[in-house]
DNA sequence: TCGCTACATATGTTTTTTCGAATATACTAT
DNA sequence: ATAGTATATTCGAAAAAACATATGTAGCGA
């Protein structure tokens, strides 16, 4: 169930700079909807999508639907390894996202996933 | 004088199949030649040595001259947060590469770099 | 139902990467 | 000098990845 991510997918997968920006946001935020990726990172909402779409398939996040948001976070049955290079990089480099996290906290309207669906 | 090497890069670097079997190798083995490597790895010299410049180019990899044979290692400047990237993977999917340390076992006349040159 | 917002995906194109084959360079030994 | 071995690089083609644009789907409120 668990090692479809082998090192070489998972390098693939954080290769493209959207990408690793994106992990590297939802490592640290814990979860982000696409709108948030969108502002946060200054890209087009098909191009979050698609990258997106492919860390999803690739197994490195997961997501759920609360209302009209999409909300991304890191799979659950990560492994292990993978979860510590993340927070690897992050502690060493946690600087080079830091005007993507000023835009997220500056962002309007940010959707309230305090709130929950009934 | 250090960091050239961002996680953008490195990821980059690492995310072609064969300079990650390289990566891991080198950083398994401490230093291995070309010719090593070719056997291990069973691809052509053009190939290996393209890649090979690849992950020195990054700061990835060190290389030396002796006599005819030139040998590569983990850049020794290569930042922490690197090494530790590679040992983590290493020590959790270090049997993906067997196949090619059983090869490197296997090879004939394999340069003795205990013999230095004079 | 309609209109709106959030998100996903399909399509055709452009850019990037990888490759094999050929060639060049560096060293060793004769 | 010549030949042989080890390694590096160039070049054009092929494959893969990323892109913008357009369109599709899902939920929400009126």
């Amino acid at each position: 169930m668990s090692d479809l991510l082998n090192p070489s997918l998972l390098f693939k997968a954080l290769a493209d700079e959207t990408r690793l920006r994106i992990a590297l946001l939802v490592s640290a935020e814990g979860e982000l909807c696409v709108c948030e990726l969108m502002a946060a990172l200054e890209e087009s909402q098909p191009k979050i999508s698609r990258h997106l779409a492919l860390l999803r398939t690739q197994g490195l996040l997961a997501d759920r639907r609360q209302g009209q948001w999409v909300y991304y976070r890191l799979h659950p049955e990560l492994p292990d390894w993978a979860k510590h290079l993340l927070a690897e990089v992050l502690a060493a480099h946690g600087t080079w996202l830091e005007p993507d996290q000023q835009r997220l906290r500056e962002m309007q309207k940010r959707p309230d996933r305090s709130s929950l669906c009934r």
